[in-house]
DNA sequence: GCACGATGGTTGCGCACGCACATATTTCCC
DNA sequence: GGGAAATATGTGCGTGCGCAACCATCGTGC
């Protein structure tokens, strides 16, 4: 029973949902914090920058980073923005059409993801990693994963996808 | 396993991780989303009001308010500062220790609660409740329980705690 | 070839909110 | 009792980011 007769969300579930939001809150703020006071660095920017390193070339159309990452497309500008002006990516442009406009990582950007690397997974490992069972995080994977948007990951589901 | 030799979070855990953001990012925006529209509120007001009526007296002071939530002491200040304004609550001075102030849900903030909670709660059943039994939801709280900060929910740990 | 919708990207605007600091009050301790 | 330390709250400031609107470009059907 996860409803009570009024429809209302009761009990065990309520507490899920509550515990989701504080944890995500607590980790965002710690580990965030840890980026920035180390590397001068968001998470927003990590994230960009390890969607790039992961990709071919090194390098992504802006509305496939933010279908990656959790911005929306105007988000995107703005962040690789600032990205750009600290010499971690560069703009270019797409031969084959001219609205598309690629972030590619330079070497630079390589470099200050590395560092940025060593203490933010540190950070993951004491919030986060050294908490759970490699059969623990695969629970947690597949019960998020059943939350609409979540695992069908780079379609057009949640926070990138579309700007609703 | 949950590192590599390097030290890297890897696998499994990191996978976990980059759901829980996601997860996270996809239920606040829709459920922000629905309760905005519908009743011109947000999450966190939403939240101020529920931590309220739980509350004797549906009564809370202001640091009590902010540590059962996701808000620091600032941000909780201008966000009651904004209930007021719409009349969901009052302040109300504390006799005993002039520094404290009280934040009181009144009459018309309980019906527009209730009136959120509908919609409200009905999102969450939608995104979040419907796709777990309640021993799943046991496990979610159970296993989000173990984050440094969630579980010791109103003390001194994380988001409202301290100002951090 | 051209109008029209779809798609990629950017910008104006506004808001929520954290941080650092300031202020008022209480408590503690000598 | 008086001054230091702790506590409760509020304020100035900056920033991150979503939304709506906009412009440029591409594809499609005629």
């Amino acid at each position: 029973m996860t409803t009570s007769e009024q429809g209302w969300v009761v009990g065990t579930v309520l507490d899920a949902w509550q515990r989701l939001l504080r944890a995500n809150c607590v980790l965002m703020r710690t580990l965030d914090h840890e980026l920035q006071t180390e590397h001068g660095m968001t998470i927003s920017d990590y994230d960009v920058l390890v969607s790039l390193r992961e990709a071919d070339d090194h390098s992504l159309r802006m509305s496939d980073l933010s279908r990656r990452t959790l911005l929306t497309r105007s988000g995107m500008t703005r962040l690789v923005q600032g990205l750009e002006r600290d010499g971690l990516v560069e703009r270019r442009p797409c031969v084959s059409d001219a609205r598309v406009s690629f972030a590619v990582l330079t070497p630079g950007g390589v470099d200050r993801l590395d560092a940025a690397r060593r203490t933010h997974h540190a950070g993951i490992q004491r919030m986060f990693a050294e908490h759970f069972s490699e059969d623990e995080a695969a629970t947690l994977v597949e019960l998020l994963g059943r939350i609409p948007g979540v695992a069908d990951g780079s379609e057009t589901s949640c926070c990138g996808g579309g700007e609703l």
